[in-house]
DNA sequence: TTGAAGATGAGAATGATTCCCATGAAGATT
DNA sequence: AATCTTCATGGGAATCATTCTCATCTTCAA
């Protein structure tokens, strides 16, 4: 029988360093094309199709998060290691993370007790922050 | 000063019954083509327009529930009233609705502890129910 | 240095959703 | 019931984020 294909480590190019950078300069989430232009505007060359292809791949891997935004686009963040989720101002951006041990628990009880395994869950927090709340 | 327009109440049309029965019948969610094809194949003429409009206008009054697939897409489906999550079968679209009270209150909390106003927040669990764990 | 496997970029293609607008119905008013 | 105003409909075009294609570079192991 023949092996399994595995994904072969990423190459190191200038693109993928050009986008990770990106990203981690970044402050709350931002969109492919977002990153796209801003790198652009900076002087960057970097395809857009180069942009979607990497961003997804460090998603893949856990270097970046992703979340759906509630109006459908995909965004991404550069966050700290480990399972949490976001509080996140609609007008701004402004982006704070949050970890909910207790929920976590719920999350395999409620699974179990119905028995679905594989479970995985989203959950995001939209709102309006201090900041953008007097103005 | 001018009031500000207010949403009419709906008019009551063949097509927005034609709807709302259709998602009343289907388990799980589906999305707006899904329904569309399903009206079709069943012999109604709705436009696949209306199906869109009037889903998401039943979806504003909480009328039916709707949600984000992890691929992107718009789903809706008819539910019980209230807040509440739910955990779908990644496979077979099997729905349970689940409610998680402490949770709740914890979102209030964080939400008052960051200085966010109005939170709002989006959980849904994905897995493999029992049945489709055997296959 | 070479070559094979990957990566890139430009533009085309996709596909869900929204728009447009001429036409058809709902419902309030005579 | 006839009329009128307003809203709803539908079908096809338009949007627009994301993906695909593929000819052309790069990376990196040998
Ligand atoms: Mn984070
Ligand atoms: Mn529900
Ligand atoms: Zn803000
Ligand atoms: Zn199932």
């Amino acid at each position: 029988m023949t092996s399994i294909e595995r994904p072969a480590s990423p190459r190191h190019t200038r693109q993928r360093a050009e986008i990770r950078q990106a990203v981690e300069e970044q402050e709350g989430f931002a969109t492919a094309q977002e990153i796209h232009d801003r790198m652009r505007h900076d002087g960057s060359g970097v395809g857009l199709a180069t942009v979607y292809r990497t961003l997804q791949g460090l998603a893949a891997t856990g270097e970046v998060d992703a979340i759906r935004t509630p109006d459908g686009q995909v965004a991404y963040r550069t966050c700290s290691p480990g399972h949490h989720h976001h509080l996140i101002c609609r007008s701004c951006g402004r982006t704070v993370e949050v970890s909910i041990p207790s929920l976590e628990a719920q999350v395999r009880a409620l699974a179990a007790e119905q028995g679905f395994a594989e479970v995985e869950h989203a959950l995001e927090f939209y709102g309006t922050c201090t900041e953008c709340a007097r103005a």
